[in-house]
DNA sequence: AGGTCTGTTATACTTTAAATATAACAAGTG
DNA sequence: CACTTGTTATATTTAAAGTATAACAGACCT
């Protein structure tokens, strides 16, 4: 897998994992119906135990990115021209809101902020 | 004060702290000069210790919205007409990152995170 | 000068979250 | 049937969050 954690980091291992596989999902690598492998085996590959993959497979899944079949595994959701879930979107703003504060209160202008969220935009789709 | 704390959420009761003075300085309601209350004091205020106030405190000199005078008190930093430093904006960027990435899987267009974005801004200033 | 308030530092403790370690279960898959 | 799957349960370790006291030294005020 193209994935990398860094332990000693101050973001959590299975945070960490879950945005690289957000982050995956963006770049395409992975697509809707494609399959993530079993806790175990991402685990072992990780060198990490299956409870923390777990825990991440549930956050993807609170998230509305992938779907869990009991018994079964992981699937990417198919997200193309599906509107986003208004809870979704609530939490988003949520979490995006104190740190726009802060880049307020640091003197950006709203423009500078703008410009700012479309580079990183570009970034992740292109990068 | 104007501030208000849930123990119990899942933000930390400093990280609750510092957002909504950061909040606070977005809306003016303090502004470069202004001093906060002593750390005791302020803890006596929201019913919390007083070493949380202060983690409080250094967080938003680390973001470099306040200076702590020791022995003395914490001051709000005049931001007004200044350029944001490079290390601020390159943390903001880091941060705020994995939430767009999240926003673009969900199925947001980018005009769509922009016009969100926007939204925000204009709420936390006029509010 | 004296007393009070300030942030700082240190220590100790409790509680919660993060992470690991095993183990067993029941259902899907070949 | 054998194996793999996610699930559940229990236990332990480590780190973060939060509280509780106490003492210190400089600032501030009368």
């Amino acid at each position: 897998m193209f994935i990398k954690i860094e332990p000693g980091l101050d973001l959590p291992i299975y945070s960490q994992l879950v945005n690289q596989l957000v982050d995956a999902v963006a770049r395409k690598k992975l697509t809707g119906g494609d399959t993530l492998p079993s806790v175990r085996s991402l685990a072992a590959d990780l060198g990490m135990n299956m409870h923390t993959v777990n825990k991440a497979y549930h956050e993807l899944e609170k998230k509305g990115i992938i779907r869990i079949v009991p018994k079964s595994g992981a699937i990417i959701n198919d997200l193309t021209q599906l509107e986003i879930s208004e809870i979704q979107l609530e939490r988003i703003s949520l979490e995006i809101r104190p740190l726009l504060t802060e880049a307020i209160v640091l003197g950006m202008e709203p423009a500078d902020i703008i410009n700012l969220t479309s580079a990183i935009i570009s970034d992740i789709k292109g990068g």
